[in-house]
DNA sequence: CGTTTTTGACCTGCGC
DNA sequence: GCGCAGGTCAAAAACG
């Protein structure tokens, strides 16, 4: 798997031209994109914000969500919300696996060097999820795992979200319930991929946490599929009732402040990116390589993401 | 005792 | 075809 250029969506921020590597500077130094929008506006954000949950949800279906990005529908998106330091974020190779990718980052440094495991997206592998449960028909005993599929027909990929999070826990409470179904050791990290599943019934929800082994500090959270219900009310009824429930995550330590939120743009000519649409459209006008192509839904999106709470 | 986590086995797709 | 890596299953253990 080294190198699977495929549907990498690779998106690196300012890479080189941005140099916010140097790590300073992140807070008061924007992206040329955004910078004086007011999704970095701290007032200006629309109160009415949504947040990533109910986004996911379906308010805001996943393809509005990829056109802000320019994606296809059925690509995936990288956020990438750092709080706290502006320590430089290595995505690296957001792809791995090939699915498309954004990687919208919050206040944080990316350089593309590496090809860390990070969030890698695997396109086209291992789609099972979602497969009959098994077994049943004669599966029988020999195997516990049976679970055949029907060939040929060919799982299709739930859109992902994918964000970064300075966080010292690895499972952020985002007001879902979720069960964790697995754990994998992550290629070239010490660090384990956890796999977690909507606890709510008939919702195919999933999400995989793993902490970036660039950074250990920050968490890599991808998100799969939209959640087809509500909150839970148990969560509402406490923090996730008044406050977005990406936002109100007791264990993000520290407030996220959208003005420091920036997007990942792709990289020209990086590993894989070439195959995302975002990249062929920066491939065919390369003056807009900073530019998002209609990120004015993401103004929506994004602040009430990682919007500060005032007080 | 119901729910969640742990964990080894298994499945699938891909590259070689 | 084989090996690798990612993803999932499910029994057992842990937890509340």
């Amino acid at each position: 798997m080294s190198d699977e250029p495929r549907d990498l969506y690779y998106h690196d921020l300012f890479q080189d031209n941005q140099h916010l590597a140097s790590g300073t500077g992140m807070y008061n130094q924007k992206p040329p994109t955004i910078a004086g929008s007011s999704a970095y506006n701290s007032q200006g954000f629309d109160p009415s914000y949504m947040s990533f949950t109910e986004c996911l949800q379906g308010p805001m279906d996943y393809n509005s969500l990829a056109s802000a990005f320019g994606l296809s529908p059925s690509s995936s998106e990288v956020f990438s919300s750092v709080e706290g330091n502006p320590k430089p974020i290595d995505v690296g190779d957001l792809g791995g696996g090939g699915g498309n990718e954004n990687l919208v980052t919050q206040n944080s440094s990316i350089s593309s060097s590496s090809t860390e495991a990070g969030v890698e997206e695997d396109s086209d592998k291992s789609k099972k999820d979602g497969q009959p449960k098994e077994s049943e028909d004669g599966g029988e005993s020999s195997k516990k795992v049976g679970k055949a599929k029907k060939k040929g027909e060919k799982k299709q990929r739930e859109p992902r979200f994918a964000f970064m999070t300075k966080s010292e826990v690895d499972h952020l409470e985002d007001g879902y319930r979720w069960r964790k179904y697995g754990q994998k050791a992550v290629k070239n990290s010490p660090y384990p991929r956890s796999y977690y599943r909507c606890t709510t019934q008939k919702c195919t929800v999933k999400k995989r946490v793993e902490r970036s082994f660039q950074d250990p500090s920050t968490v890599i959270t991808t998100y799969e599929g939209q959640h087809n219900h509500p909150i839970p009310a148990t969560l509402r009824g406490n923090a996730a009732a008044m406050f977005p429930p990406s936002m109100f995550t007791p264990q993000i330590r520290g407030p996220i402040f959208p003005q420091d939120f920036f997007v990942q743009m792709p990289q020209m000519g990086s590993q894989g990116g070439a195959n995302s649409i975002y990249s062929q459209n920066l491939m065919n006008n390369p003056h807009q390589q900073y530019q998002l192509p209609d990120y004015g839904l993401l103004q929506d999106i994004i602040p009430s993401m990682f919007l500060k709470q005032e007080p």
